[in-house]
DNA sequence: ACAACCATGTAAGTAGTTACATGATTTA
DNA sequence: TAAATCATGTAACTACTTACATGGTTGT
């Protein structure tokens, strides 16, 4: 299980509270992972419990802002997780699923479904590259290790959202050619 | 939810067992769906109860093999679903928050786990490529709008495992660099 | 007859999602 | 003072995973 690391890790970079790491992970961070404000409030009281970090809430009673912070379990925690091997999460795509189906079956509406998506992967590419034109080509950015490595992952989702784009769109030029006959080809 | 569906689409392809079904999860069906026989063992019980599919045991009692077929309904159920508009599933790669958590924190043994990562990649492209060769550029391989439909499939499966073979020696130079003097850009 | 494997299944646990509840603060 | 929004949380549910159980078939 990986969100409560990357909590850890978003919490080291700025200590922060439930809310706004939530906000955070729909942005920036979130290129590669996701969760919602009530998994993130569950994990953070869980990692409370643990020991992990420490939550100082600014008001009293319920309703108050917290800001939490790593503690030094915290850190020791993240650097074993993060040297630990972990094998990649299996593919779930459901549209290669429908296209599938409409292999078999036709007369679906797979091609509607087609151009949304690419309509999608073609908003985060250009949001992708919006932050990466701000914060790591611009004139005076960082160019140290961490911010290197942080760009290396912001690459990823660039390249990742270039390659559905184009996917998409070959796709879409297959669905919409004249069916062609159900030939072979020649040896 | 898309398990379901994807399993009526491979009944319809060619109908068999549970236990077949799992083992095509693990070949060509999965490169953008994955299952488990307990979970595809699950599902085939609780589609035939919803008269989409039916199943015949060939021997009797338990331990023998069922052979589904897909019923009317199913088709039904599976044209409907096709069509129907479903957001791709958020991103969550594990190997991302250790990649920060090393910008982060440093020390951590990350570069292992990325050449593990570039191997399996490695792999993976090569197998679906010796598929591709076998299945869809081969003399006499069939080219009707179903085969061009699965080739796209697969195709997408090749330019994601390439790019993540690419990424990934990417990082591994970007961590094998000499850590560079934390200098800004001049203007 | 025993081992190895094929085939189907049960049970318990984890991670993530969806819907809703509640108090505090800001804005009209 | 009412509405909107910020911030934290609960509860129920769904999908998936891991570990184990059980019977049948094949090979030696």
């Amino acid at each position: 299980m990986s969100l409560p690391h990357a909590l850890l890790t978003a919490l080291l970079e700025h200590p922060c509270s439930g809310l706004e790491l939530a906000a955070r992970f729909e942005r920036s961070i979130g290129y590669f992972w996701h969760a919602t404000h009530q998994q993130i409030y569950r994990e953070l009281a869980r990692m409370e419990g643990e020991g992990w970090i420490s939550g100082e809430a600014a008001g009293e009673g319920r309703g108050g802002k917290k800001r939490y912070q790593v503690l030094a379990a915290g850190r020791r925690e993240l650097k074993a997780w993060a040297s630990r091997e972990q094998d990649p999460a299996p593919h779930r795509e459901a549209l290669m699923v429908r296209l599938r189906a409409e292999a078999v079956l036709g007369g679906t509406r797979v091609a509607d479904e087609l151009l949304r998506r690419l309509a999608l992967h073609q908003g985060q590419l250009a949001h992708y590259q919006a932050l990466e034109a701000r914060d790591f080509l611009a004139d005076g950015s960082p160019d140290d290790r961490a911010a290197r490595i942080q760009h290396l992952i912001l690459k990823a989702g660039i390249q990742v959202e270039q390659l559905w784009v184009d996917w998409c769109a070959e796709a879409l030029d297959l669905l919409a050619e004249p069916a062609p006959a159900a030939t072979k080809r020649r040896r």
